[in-house]
DNA sequence: GTTGAGCGTT
């Protein structure tokens, strides 16, 4: 089993008028990011504010995420956390 | 011009 840190971040707090191609835009210069996705409501189709955003190297994504979070985006203060899905947050090996 | 508190969807 490869030890993967959470290359995926979860931001939140997000203004509403951020789109997933803008959180790459500010996600790409710290890192590679591989995929973004802006989670939305499935039934009123509206903007929940948070999303996803995938980098390549597990470092970039821990670099991005202490780098934006509480950052000022489009006026508003976001949050950046490692996600809670998929990827195991593993990085403990046997000390 | 829609905020809050949150962990989605291919």
């Amino acid at each position: 089993m490869v030890k993967r840190l959470a290359s995926q971040l979860f931001v939140s707090r997000l203004s509403s008028y951020t789109t997933n191609q803008e959180l790459k835009m500010l996600f790409s210069p710290f890192g590679l990011v591989t995929q973004a996705s802006l989670v939305k409501d499935p039934k009123t189709q509206r903007p929940k504010g948070f999303g996803f955003v995938s980098f390549r190297l597990e470092e970039e994504a821990q670099k991005a995420l202490e780098a934006m979070n509480g950052r000022i985006v489009r006026g508003r203060l976001i949050f950046v956390e490692v996600a809670n899905t998929g990827s195991p947050e593993n990085g403990d090996s046997s000390a």
